[in-house]
DNA sequence: TTGTACGCGTTATCAG
DNA sequence: CTGATAACGCGTACAA
């Protein structure tokens, strides 16, 4: 502990306390020895104590609501990759990283851990369901970041791609490849994919193509039922030759349900997905899909949050999706 | 804070402390009324102020070396199946689930946050190559546990697949399908990996069937070097007809490399995974694999960590790999 | 620039 | 079964 230090270093217990802290307060010369010795012998400040005093934690809560989508949600690879990202940058900002998965019927979840004392501040990955929940906490004042949809007039700071251009680029490039009946797979209630099926739609619209609500698939992100609506959708003798999946998992699903039905990607029906997952590459036939940023979205995240935290004013962020043409359109 | 709750409920702090802990030394009366008054005041334990006076975090920490593997490692579905269900399992023990990638060059990272008191124990995702590091911490008496392998002479407790079994069962099926020309992809330093491996030439040499060096591919487990050095190897001519692939990732992208290279999977070549991750169903063809139990798996990862920490005796387990055959054989 | 003294919110010990 | 008291290890206001 901190004594046997400050009795090593024949100082006092404050003085290593600052040395530690890098408080101005302090000589160079007894700082680095302070420091020094406390190396050698393997000290670390307690983080209880140094919490309990403080009255902060140095810890961030990842909140990932699973309230529309069990495990299919957390295990898609856009999940992982996004939690890597900010395990990465969390911990470059020396920061703690608590991870927590919100499962139904859990109260209050965005401010538990901060009020709790167990996290300064959260990043919630998804907004799933859960804007209205997350918009009070807000008012309420709750220190947190979103990453998902900006939605009008929402009262949290959140980072997230613009979906809306996202689901309209999808479109525009399968129409540009001369497709004309294509169909949009994913779970509209999730706001991001709510925005992508507008982005959708508006492209449709621009080249005057009619929206077939057939053609309109609700999905989860699991890929199950996708494979699933899919068969039936062709099964049904719907025309179809292109699809916008609001996930590469879903858009992988989709390719299969097609193959399996008959259909070849992309001489008949061309696919589109969304994230560009490191596996967007590796399927047969290797995935168009709209890239997020993640890594660079992750990194704001926890800068936005620390500004939060800080007190400092915080702006919600759109990043530019990108198109990423592969060989299943 | 306690007091507040203290006076509310007209009795001292020790009494909502025993109360809130549910100790059996109260009244089952108090105890009830002291929790009630706690909750309609959303009152909750401070845990720093726990952590300094027991001297337990009551946190685990799991870490994710990355030592011969960067983001792919991490993103490979495989880690984000388990780090989910170990989410799940910890927080279900009323436990924190710290998060820490281990990068390159950090010194003592198994014990560095259990001796900084900021996790109870840890969980290790993967040996990677810090077999050693990791038997020397355990001889120190670090309180952790592994998913991998389970090495001969090992002082730690490990839970994982009976990996030279799935390496095995993996080879005689394809074996059984006619194959002879059967390659192995994967990167043996990986211990798990290893193991996989010698049940690949253990099924071999049962069989008669000469193995071939050309055919085993030292492979990271990222997927970009199994397509490239699969691609080199049919180009150079050599015959194969099977792939027993480390993972499922790297069996994926083994079939776009044969199909891009001309050849037929399953006709020409049958391809096995490893994991059984979810996406393993959802590829073309659907993929053959060796399936590992993550979520009990993690279950016993966590029940194994706490055993320790409560002073009781633990043995490593390794479970029975299970071949699901679909269509990529 | 350094040291002294106190309190952060709990829980364990001991006395009743 | 309950209450008073001390101590967990640190950071900071205040004094020097």
């Amino acid at each position: 502990m901190m004594s046997d230090i400050a009795a090593l270093a024949g100082v006092s217990e404050s003085t290593v306390s600052r040395a530690l802290a890098g408080s101005s307060l302090i000589s160079e010369k007894t700082r680095q020895r302070v420091v020094k010795i406390a190396q050698r012998h393997g000290y670390a400040v307690n983080p209880a104590a140094r919490s309990l005093r403080r009255g902060l934690s140095h810890t961030i809560a990842v909140m990932i609501p699973l309230r529309h989508a069990h495990n299919q949600h957390f295990s898609d690879a856009f999940f992982a990759d996004m939690l890597a990202n900010l395990a990465d940058a969390v911990n470059a900002r020396g920061y703690d990283l608590l991870l927590h998965r919100v499962s139904e019927g859990e109260a209050n979840w965005v401010e538990q851990p901060i009020q709790s004392r167990r996290a300064d501040g959260a990043i919630v990955i998804g907004q799933s369901l859960e804007h209205k929940a997350l918009d009070q906490a807000a008012v309420r004042g709750v220190p947190f970041v979103v990453w998902g949809a900006r939605l009008p007039e929402q009262h949290y700071v959140s980072i997230g791609t613009d979906n809306f251009l996202g689901g309209k680029l999808a479109t525009e490039h399968l129409i540009q490849r001369g497709r004309k009946r294509i169909a949009f797979l994913g779970d509209r209630r999730a706001p991001e994919v709510g925005e992508r099926h507008r982005g959708y739609l508006k492209a449709l619209a621009d080249s005057d193509i009619r929206a077939d609500r057939k053609l309109q698939l609700e999905i989860p992100f699991g890929a199950d039922e996708a494979l699933r609506s899919l068969s039936d959708l062709v099964r049904s003798g719907v025309s179809l030759d292109g699809v916008v999946a609001a996930s590469d998992t879903i858009a992988m699903s989709a390719i299969r349900a097609l193959t399996e039905s008959g259909l070849k990607v992309p001489a008949d029906v061309g696919v589109v997905g969304f994230d560009d997952v490191a596996m967007a590459s590796y399927t047969l036939p290797p995935l168009t899909t709209i890239r997020q940023e993640i890594a660079p979205g992750a990194v704001l995240l926890v800068d936005k949050l620390l500004a939060i935290l800080a007190g400092e004013p915080a702006q919600s962020q759109q990043m530019k999706p990108k198109l990423v043409v592969r060989a299943s359109t």
